[in-house]
RNA sequence: GGGCCUGUAGCUCAGGUGGUUAGAGCGCGCCCCUGAUAAGGGCGAGGUCGGAUGUUCGAGUCAUCCCAGGCCCA
């Protein structure tokens, strides 16, 4: 009796401190804040050290190859948040495909030539004068140098893993020769030729400019309304005598290359009288105000002239020089501006050229490089093309053929670079011919047989390919790698020998590109070698190659075809490489090897501002991903590039920055949730079969096993935003809001060592452990630092990154069907029990749900169902009692829904949920009510649950010693 | 001007082959907890599905046109 007295008094002297301690509270070192801008430095230092990016691969020896070829970017500034994005997703699609099982290596490379480094070059030569092109391309590469360098390190920044210390460049040696090797090959297999095209030709500059060089902007230019007098040829005279066609142009200065009038066949043409005398021109246009005003039309007053088709044997008499043009027919005049009759300058303008050609116009463009005339009038001789507009309009008044003039703003070709107006002009250009071989067709052939993300990719460079002419490879710079073409000194042949050119390629290799101006040609080429004519003198091609065609030669210099890299599974690239390097590189590899050199392109969007501008330099609105380093972590970065659908453009704000780090909080300490109940869980010794495990946990695991089936397929489709927002979605609603909630009771208040704890401790670290490794590719740092936390089972490797992808089938429990469906039902029973607890704590009937005793009654069979889950259902809702009743329910509420998947509807009969206070005492281990709070002497202020599991703390720790349990007595931190 | 694309709640996304009152998460509002605590839980309010015409018994889903925006080209 007396020692009865001592325990009650030792008990109640106790209490609170020491009950507490009898619970397994969560407990882990792993941190709530992140701080990655601090934290992810010194991760990526560890990760180097080791040479991770070396370790995976070697794990995936032998295993299938997955070769995801890197489109190079351009290495001047700072890396920008498209660049940034681009090379995110590039990692996700290799460490996605790396824990698929893919031996998946990864070469970044950088495109070093061109003119931007160039004219940057140039300006810091600035007025040192011309040094010899050897030091100048010293110099350029210099700069390339150092800023892949700075590129390098921001990419890796961002946890791309890769082959960063031996990247490809379009600088070394190595692919300088594959170039110039390609080239070679063109010209051996007669897909290379020279010829006279109109081409953009940037004056200041002084070198001709791909499509891809050119930017439309604003400029203003003299537009004026000339007349040629007809003078002769077939139906001139049908015409009032002294009739003149009028003519608009808004390049005067090409009217001396003039060689024609163009027509519209269909178009109706009218003769107007005027006081500048008879006028021909569209009736369309007679009839439009302005121009009418301007040539003092009266309405009404012209007759006809017939239609554009019949007008094209007329000869027209040119304003100032002693020469007729002739008319002529294209489909390209148009109504819209001008008066339906187009100055033609075969050598100034594409459509102009095509026409002179079928015609047999003279190709005439006279001009040096910088845009000077080298013939004609003294007027403008001399000058350059933009001088020259004015001496060429007063001519024309001189001359009386100026009816009108006007300044006109519109959008004009500019220079990329320089940003000033660009001039059309024929010059001699080296070509890849479209045609040759059926290279379009081919190449159209190829573009079917690619598979296109998203599919509407293969119709936009389909289009392209069909209509595009041929390709302009040849630039008039220094910073590239030169055409390697020799001329005949004496007769000016060409040298054919493919085998003497290769022979040039070695040199390439051993000393670069730059052997080419530091030798002579009797240096570079095999010894006595000769032209037909007799002659050994050669004059080497100055031109060098568009920075297109080395990029597009990449997959040759990078892809080992002997190894199987060729052709690459996967380009990754902005929408404006349709145009620019799936484009190139397809041309080249049908060309050059009868195949597309990729078998998938995928495709991502642009990078916008909050207003939904493109970002770009000049509008000064870019996002450098240095910046979204510093102030919210690469992690965060991923998180925003993974959380986007990147087929459209991506906008990045403040607020889906704050958004996506309320998002990363969630994962992160759901993880960190896991952690903590982990903390003495060791797998191998602690982990329940799934036969031992409880039903819920099974389920659960269930849940997760469909996760992960989803996720995997929607990696394997490259869709990161599906697998994000649905593991997102996963840990908050699934996880989060129920089953970690619903779990705390068991976690906490059971025996350490308990089934039903070890079942919801296996539960958990199975599912966080799937989890983790479905989150990996996207938060490569915080997934990592999880890793590092989480109990490893024996053989598991040093780095998440180096892990496989969990299997569905790993995750399956064999559950019946109807078992999975009766929980379905149980949690659409739960959410409807929410719902009636909440105006019972809006009204203050009761605070927390544990003060709650709930009745539900039910009709006969869902009664019945119900009951067989009596034991669980309070714990399920987190409530302290729960009473089934059988019987009509009132409130019909309707609970009948289909279950998740569609599969397996339930339908019952409503249920109705009635709040009452809970009944006996708050427990006060657990905080539960019941009525046997008190009913035992040594704990009185326990419950029935509390006071087994206390026992079964005893037996415990009063047994041999265990490990799990040494530890439930004194919480302290892990060290 | 042409080719291709995008436009669903404040934000980020779901919405096979057209079919009942358009979904999710976040954010927001209100409430609860204080044993995930610079955490956690509950409930709730938010949408003319860019706009307009059609086709259809019925359209966010099909057609045409228009508007806004993007990439590429002229």
């Amino acid at each position: 009796m007396s020692s009865g007295i001592i325990v009650s008094i030792m008990a109640d002297s106790l209490k609170t401190t020491d009950l507490k301690a009898t619970l397994n509270l969560p407990r882990t070192s792993f941190p709530m804040k992140a701080n990655l801008p601090q934290a992810e430095p010194r991760q990526l230092a560890e990760w180097e050290s080791e040479g991770i990016y070396r370790k995976i691969l070697a794990s995936r020896a032998g295993a299938p190859l997955y070769v995801l070829h890197d489109g190079p970017p351009y290495p001047t500034g700072n890396i920008h948040l498209g660049s940034g994005m681009n090379k995110i997703l590039k990692d996700m699609v290799v460490k996605s495909k790396t824990m698929a099982g893919f031996r998946a290596p990864y070469v970044p490379g950088w495109d070093c030539h061109g003119l931007p480094i160039e004219s940057q070059v140039e300006k810091e030569l600035g007025q040192k004068g011309s040094v010899s092109p050897v030091e100048f391309r010293r110099k350029c590469r210099e700069f390339a140098t150092r800023y892949v360098d700075a590129h390098r390190r921001d990419f890796k920044r961002l946890g791309v893993f890769g082959q960063w210390d031996d990247p490809y460049l379009t600088m070394s040696h190595e692919y300088e020769a594959v170039i110039a090797d390609t080239f070679v090959t063109m010209l051996e297999k007669g897909f290379a030729y020279r010829g006279l095209k109109p081409v953009y030709w940037c004056i200041y500059d002084r070198t001709a400019l791909a499509e891809a060089e050119v930017e439309y902007e604003d400029h203003t230019s003299p537009s004026v309304w000339v007349k040629f007098l007809v003078a002769g040829g077939e139906g001139a005279d049908k015409l009032p005598s002294q009739t003149a066609a009028v003519i608009w142009t808004t390049t005067p200065w090409t009217l001396p290359h003039n060689r024609g009038l163009a027509f519209h066949p269909e178009f109706e043409y009218v003769v107007a009288e005027t006081a500048a005398g008879p006028l021909l021109l569209a009736e369309a246009r007679a009839r439009d105000a302005q121009v009418a005003a301007l040539l003092g039309i009266e309405s009404g007053r012209w007759k006809a002239a017939g239609k554009g088709r019949d007008l094209e044997g007329l000869k027209f008499q040119h304003p100032f020089l002693d020469m007729r043009v002739p008319g002529v027919l294209g489909d390209y005049v148009t109504l819209d501006q001008g008066s339906g009759i187009v100055h033609t300058a075969p050598g100034h303008g594409a459509e102009d050229f095509y026409t002179g050609q079928k015609y047999g116009l003279e190709i005439y463009a006279p001009l040096d490089d910088d845009g000077r005339f080298l013939e004609g009038l003294p007027e403008y001789k001399g000058k350059t093309v933009f001088e020259a507009n004015a001496p060429i309009i007063a001519l024309l008044e001189q001359r009386g053929a100026l009816l009108g003039q006007q300044k006109l703003q519109h959008s004009y070709p500019h220079c990329w670079r320089c940003h000033k107006p660009v001039i059309f002009r024929a010059t001699e250009q080296w070509f890849i011919s479209i045609e040759h071989q059926d290279l379009r067709q081919r190449t159209l052939g190829e573009i079917a047989k690619t598979k296109w993300t998203p599919v509407w990719g293969e119709e936009r460079i389909h289009n392209m390919i069909a209509t595009r002419p041929d390709w302009c490879i040849s630039r008039q710079r220094f910073w590239g790698v030169p055409l390697i073409i020799f001329y005949c000194q004496a007769c000016g042949k060409r040298l054919e020998d493919i085998a003497a050119l290769r022979h040039v390629v070695e040199w390439f290799r051993r000393e670069g590109a730059d052997a080419w101006f530091a030798h002579t040609a009797a240096e570079l080429l095999p010894p006595g070698m000769k032209c037909a004519c007799g002659q050994a003198q050669w004059r080497q091609e100055k031109d060098i190659l568009d920075v297109w065609f080395e990029s597009g030669s990449s997959h040759f210099a990078v892809l080992r075809e002997k190894e199987g890299e060729w052709p690459a599974d996967l380009y990754l690239e902005g929408s404006d490489q349709y145009r620019g390097w799936f484009h190139s590189s397809l041309l080249l590899g049908v060309a050059a090897r009868g195949a597309a050199p990729y078998r998938q392109v995928l495709c991502h969007g642009w990078t916008l501002d909050e207003h939904g501008r493109p970002m770009s330099k000049s509008l000064g609105n870019t996002v450098l991903p240095r910046d979204v380093c510093e102030k919210w972590g690469a992690d965060m970065l991923r998180l925003w590039v993974a959380s986007q659908d990147y087929t459209a453009d991506m906008r990045m704000t403040d607020n889906v920055m704050t958004q996506l780090g309320e998002a990363y909080r969630k994962i992160r300490n759901t993880f960190r949730f896991a952690l903590s109940n982990l903390h003495e869980f060791e797998p191998a010794r602690d982990g329940l079969s799934t036969a031992e495990m409880w039903e819920m946990d099974r389920w659960m695991l269930h849940r997760t096993a469909d996760l992960v089936r989803q996720c995997r397929g929607w990696y394997e489709s490259f869709e990161f935003h599906r697998v994000y927002h649905a593991l997102h979605d996963f840990c908050v609603v699934e996880l989060s809001a129920f089953y970690f909630d619903v779990l705390k009771d068991r976690l906490y208040t059971f025996a350490p060592r308990s089934v039903g704890r070890r079942s919801a401790q296996t539960a958990v670290y199975r599912i966080a452990g799937a989890l983790l490794r479905l989150v990996a590719p996207l938060l490569v740092y915080t997934s990592e630092e999880i890793w590092k936390f989480f109990p490893k089972a024996s053989g598991e490797p040093e780095s998440i990154h180096m892990a496989l992808f969990p299997g569905a089938d790993e995750l399956e429990t064999g559950m019946a069907e109807e078992k999975l469906s009766d929980w379905d039902t149980l949690l659409l029973v739960r959410n409807e029990v929410l719902k009636a607890l909440e105006p019972a704590r809006q009204s203050k009937f009761i605070s927390g749900a544990l003060e709650a005793r709930v009745e539900l009654r039910a009709q006969e069979e869902m009664a019945d169902f119900l009951s067989r889950y009596a034991s669980f259902l309070p714990g399920l809702f987190i409530v302290s009692q729960v009473h089934i009743t059988q019987g009509p329910v009132e409130v019909q509420q309707v609970l009948a829904k289909p279950a998740a998947d569609g599969n397996r509807a339930v339908s019952f009969e409503g249920v109705e949920a009635t709040i009452h206070r809970a009944e006996g005492k708050k427990c006060e281990r657990c905080w539960n009510y019941s009525t046997q709070v008190g009913v035992n002497a040594t704990y009185p202020t326990v419950c029935e649950r509390c006071l087994a599991a206390l026992e079964e703390i005893e037996r415990d720790t009063t047994g041999p010693a265990k490990t799990g349990a040494k530890n439930i007595a004194k919480p302290e931190a892990k060290p």
